[in-house]
RNA sequence: GGAGAGAUGGCCGAGUGGUUGAAGGCGCACGCUUGGAAAGCGUGUAUGGCAGCAAUGUUAUCGCAGGUUCGAAUCCUGUUCUCUCCGCCA
């Protein structure tokens, strides 16, 4: 959510705002139901002031006839003030929930994901002297990629992994774990990108719970029941889709001493999307499924530092991508494609010999205090002021970087070659 | 899953219908006292909305939602969570 008196004092740039990321919405009408909700509160108001004087005058006991009758006429009209405020305020609320956060200046403005603007291109594209596979062709010939079998069991679009691409993908979390555990590669981070300054604070491993309640999950804003997110039957739950909806609202409804931040975790979790209306798209192999596991960086910091550390996840997970000698793209993406909470988003893209081009594996959100507003996060300053923290999250890998590495590292006789990081979590294997 | 008990401010804890946003204590902040400290004393110490430049005023909040009442932290209903016992179980 938007700050609404930032609302009402820039209601042009909200409206062009939103236009930029692709929705079109009626900022003047909006206002008008801001207008009307806060008429109304004035007259409740107004009513309970004289309710709490009369209901005060009859402290000592032996009420009044005359008060009392007052009271009764009071209390008919309250109530049907009190009415019609609380639907003007869910009114209210549903339209100006739509307002997406500003994004910054220094977004692109676009329509389309094509827009994005490539920031850096890192690493060389790999060169075969046979004819690379793709990922599924080369796990199928390994019995690696079982998603027949797992189509009888739980449908389309769920595999099981099995034997050395399982041992890969733990490889990767522990990997991951590691260098987001390590003070001194954070520090070495943010040296080589010149973020001095910042916290070197090493990331809290986590594991969330997976699934939650509705009014935890539409605060975040990532409740989306129409294309990804899956409801539990007679239940009150919905299946995350990132570690990131259920550490976000971790600190829901609560103010967090400034001396606490930043708050860094690196969560991992299995994430469940419906993925609705993408059928057909990337329906070979892992790289788009209903469930898959995925490591994920999340932070609450202040709003003076977080724009850094939405730099410092970005620039963590370029360390990481380089690392494993995986050819990427950073890409700053436009208002179209960074979405409604975000006031800026990065994505990385990662070259698929199968595909010819750079496809999706990680995206940092910058959030600044959009969901913070409605989860009521807070910190309170050294100077003993509240306000509202801001939160970023990124992720650290996904299973698409195994995509990535298959497809990348692959040898003629369809093995792969296990990227050094790596080694160490497979038994310094070399090849798989 | 069954039975019972409970949920009050940063913390502990009083409060079963009427100046209770909430006693008392702890903690914290400032001041006094002191050579300095401790102790002692005094003052202050929640969050959101609305109005206001501000001081301030007003309103809401005693897990959450609804109800009864002129008036609810207090009564009723539902719900969530915690604890104890039983059952089951990785």
């Amino acid at each position: 959510m938007l700050d609404i008196r930032f609302v009402r004092e820039n209601s042009e740039k909200v409206e062009q705002n939103a236009k930029n990321k692709g929705y079109n919405l009626d900022v003047a009408a909006i206002l008008r139901l801001d207008d009307s909700r806060r008429t109304l509160g004035q007259q409740v108001d107004e009513l309970r002031t004289r309710r709490n004087t009369i209901s005060n005058a009859m402290k000592g006991g032996k009420p009044s006839d005359e008060l009392v009758e007052e009271g009764k006429q009071l209390k008919i009209k309250l109530t049907e003030i009190e009415d019609a405020l609380c639907s003007a305020e869910e009114t209210f609320i549903e339209e100006f929930k739509k307002l997406p956060n500003m994004a910054l200046d220094s977004v692109p403005v676009g329509t389309t994901e094509d827009e994005n603007v490539v920031i850096k291109t890192v690493g060389d594209k790999p060169e075969f002297d046979f004819t690379p596979k793709s990922h599924w062709e080369l796990a199928g010939a390994r019995d690696w990629i079982d998603k027949e079998r797992a189509a009888k069991i739980a449908g389309a679009r769920f595999a099981y992994l099995k034997g050395d691409l399982v041992r890969l993908e733990m490889a990767l979390w522990q990997y991951g774990m590691d260098v987001l555990g390590s003070e001194v590669t954070l520090q070495k981070i943010i040296d080589d990108n010149g973020l001095q300054g910042i916290s070197s604070k090493p990331f809290t491993p986590i594991i969330p719970p997976a699934v939650a309640r509705t009014d935890v999950f539409q605060a975040t804003g990532r409740l989306n029941k129409e294309e990804q997110t899956y409801k539990i039957e007679d239940e009150d739950l919905w299946l995350n889709a990132s570690a990131e909806h259920t550490m976000a609202p971790m600190y829901m409804n609560e103010i967090l001493p400034q001396a606490k931040l930043p708050i860094r975790m690196v969560g991992y979790t299995t994430a469940f999307r419906r993925e609705a209306g993408t059928y057909g798209k990337d329906a070979e192999g892992i790289f788009r499924l209903h469930q898959f596991n995925k490591l994920e960086m999340e932070s609450f910091s202040t709003p003076e530092t977080s724009l850094s550390e939405h730099l410092l996840m970005v620039a963590i997970q370029e360390y990481l991508m380089t690392q494993l000698g995986l050819p990427f793209q950073t890409l700053e993406k436009c208002t179209a494609d960074i979405g409604r909470p975000n006031a800026k988003g990065v994505d990385i893209n990662t070259w698929l010999p199968s595909q010819g081009e750079y496809r999706e594996t990680h995206t940092a959100d910058y959030i600044t205090d959009y969901q913070a507003r409605p989860m009521k996060t807070r910190v309170r300053r050294e100077s003993g002021e509240v306000e509202y923290v801001h939160t970023n999250d990124a992720t650290v890998f996904s299973e698409r970087p195994l995509v990535a590495i298959l497809e990348n590292f692959q040898t003629a006789d369809g093995h792969v070659i296990v990227p050094a990081a790596l080694r160490p979590y497979m038994g310094n294997r070399e090849t798989i």
